[in-house]
DNA sequence: AAACATCTCAACCGCACCTAA
DNA sequence: CTTAGGTGCGGTTGAGATGTT
């Protein structure tokens, strides 16, 4: 949207005054309207720079520094699955961003894929060739266990069986697949459901629970309580 | 100490999609 | 149904930090 005054508005770094700013408009007009807020706060800056701001540094909850083994296990297994889906494995780590995450990505493990790929590579021409050639399904999901495994080992002290609980992560992913604010907030309120359900398991070490399946495929909490927080 | 190279990450851009009138 | 404004997303940029020569 434009508005006059528009070739005034600021760009770059943001500056504490217009952070706190910010912070006081966002708690008196919620996080809509961002145009609107960004009129009626009088900071010369667009609302889509704004919602940036509020999102990738100022909104509560927010984890700042350094990204977990854990986290980064995550990030490795679903950009695999999914690819650069940054938003949706984003929504896979409470408290980070899709920028955070694609920014680490780009910086820290795009390499270390990169080597993953070429060694598969290596690997796959030279020990698996034959069988793929031959249309061997079992040689291909072979592979593709064994190419899980050596990303465990890349990761130090992580186990196979850590690596397949992204089956269950992907369960719960699609589950929370989102594309809709409503569907947004859903998936935000899972997550604070699962972050709860951490708190509350400390024998669960790895600090990524989920939902717990039935036997049927389908989702079994309480959620009572939780619903109207919605 | 200075100059240059490389890395990191906050912020911007453009586009597609959503929503409300 | 149409349309304009708002929002979300992935890719890219560039300033500052850090490392190297």
């Amino acid at each position: 949207m434009q508005f006059q005054g528009d070739e005034e508005l600021r760009k770059g770094t943001w500056l504490e005054e217009e952070d706190e700013r910010l912070i006081t408009f966002v708690k008196l007009m919620g996080e809509r309207r961002w145009d609107a807020l960004a009129r009626a706060s009088g900071l010369k800056r667009s609302g889509k720079s704004c919602r940036l701001r509020w999102l990738n540094y100022l909104r509560p909850n927010l984890k700042h520094g350094h990204i977990s083994v854990e986290e980064e296990h995550v990030i490795l297994q679903l950009q695999e699955r999914w690819g650069n889906k940054w938003s949706k494995i984003a929504r896979r780590l409470p408290g980070r961003t899709d920028n955070e995450i694609k920014n680490y990505w780009r910086t820290h493990l795009r390499k270390k894929t990169q080597f993953q790929e070429g060694y598969s590579q290596y690997h796959l021409e030279n020990t698996k060739q034959d069988s793929f050639q031959n249309g061997d399904t079992d040689a291909r999901n072979n592979y593709n266990y064994e190419n899980q495994g050596s990303v465990c080992d890349d990761l130090g002290g992580l186990t196979d069986q850590d690596t397949n609980s992204t089956d269950a992560i992907e369960l719960s992913a699609e589950f929370a697949l989102t594309s809709s604010p409503y569907e947004t907030r859903l998936s935000d309120w899972i997550n604070t459901k699962i972050s709860y359900q951490d708190e509350c398991n400390s024998s669960f070490e790895s600090g990524f629970s989920f939902p717990n399946w039935t036997p049927d495929d389908s989702l079994s909490w309480d959620c009572s309580g939780f619903l109207w927080d919605i």
